[in-house]
DNA sequence: TAAGAAACTGACCATTTGGTCAGGAAGTAG
DNA sequence: CTACTTCCTGACCAAATGGTCAGTTTCTTA
């Protein structure tokens, strides 16, 4: 791995178990075995360097955004794929996915965050325009935002000791039941 | 107001809008027209200032949990009472409940979210010993978590227009269908 | 009104932070 | 070997932070 992608996998880390402010460069350049003038060297700034963190997990979303646009959710099929897809980039993509949900107030300072709001707005958009208005896409909102923070929280769950295909299957499951207007009930391995 | 409660009150609004570690004392003394060093005075130490702030939501929560843990939830009645009351704790002390959700790891310098999260716990175990296992756990996890976020982060599905009461009856019907063994569907004001 | 307690303040301090800068290694090409 | 670029570093800096302290104002009470 280069000392770039050490960086970046080092500020994903830190971010995510202390937060965003409460993660120094110094820190961040001593988990990656270089100095800190070295990690101001790969990305002049902080905002850019977890900007640059981030871009993978958006990139993703994005990707299923504008699939699931030309796709559509007309039929139960086209829901569970979304569904599994949408958990499949949150569980792949926890560290930067909670980072986002837990950093609400760095919308101005960190574009990515900003990008990443409306995204989930984009999402909720397409899953509730086959449904009935404020209710569904509340509902929407409560249950992604509920299984992103679930999913890094998952100690106080006592989930951790769950394999990661049952927790993907479960929670695709949650998903497509709480979420879809005719609940499925995909029974997941359990 | 006496200035105890207005420092208390700026530190929930500024910590709930920008981060606990983004907030500064001075930041809470300018809110509060009066000194950092009268706030220092006040409430020794910044953890304990933020302690405090919290406890308020705390001991609703904890009532909550002791009341519930006595009556039981047994009938849909109960559960329906349940719900409406754990939503009017939630939407009462938002910002509490958001600068809990949204700090996991400032469990270990402030005592009151590490309270917290054990009371998240033993709410989980409160509706989820009257139905069937892990996979009920998991949904009042991404349920409470979701409806906790989604209050405060309003914004993003502009739900900023909605009365709150009508918030209020939206979310006690989500959390009631969405957890409860027995889906009610107690149709709010919409 | 006098005296003591409580509320409050400005000046100050050690520490940490993000970021700069001048220059040293190290690889690469002619 | 030489010149040039890329990678990397220690030393340094201004700004901000949590917190201390000595002293002043304001309230209470006898």
């Amino acid at each position: 791995m280069s000392v770039r992608e050490q960086i970046l996998q080092a500020t994903l880390d830190l971010c995510a178990r202390r937060g965003i402010a409460a993660t120094s460069l110094q820190d961040i350049a001593d988990a990656s075995n270089c100095s800190k003038a070295n990690v101001v060297y790969h990305f002049s700034h902080k905002e850019e360097l977890i900007d640059e963190a981030l871009t993978p997990s958006l990139e993703a979303t994005e990707k299923l955004v504008s699939a699931t646009a030309i796709q559509g959710l007309a039929s139960d099929a086209d829901r569970v794929a979304f569904a599994q897809n949408l958990v499949e980039i949150l569980v792949s993509h926890r560290l930067a996915t909670h980072i986002v949900i837990t950093h609400p107030y760095f919308v101005d300072s960190v574009p990515a965050l900003k990008k990443a709001q409306a995204l989930m707005g984009q999402l909720a958009d397409l899953v509730t325009q086959y449904s009935s208005g404020e209710y569904d896409r509340l509902r929407f909102g409560i249950v992604i935002s509920g299984v992103t923070y679930t999913l890094v929280s998952a100690s106080i769950l006592e989930l951790e000791s769950m394999p990661e295909d049952t927790l993907t299957a479960m929670l695709t499951d949650a998903v497509t039941s709480m979420v879809m207007s005719a609940p499925l009930h995909v029974e997941a391995g359990r």
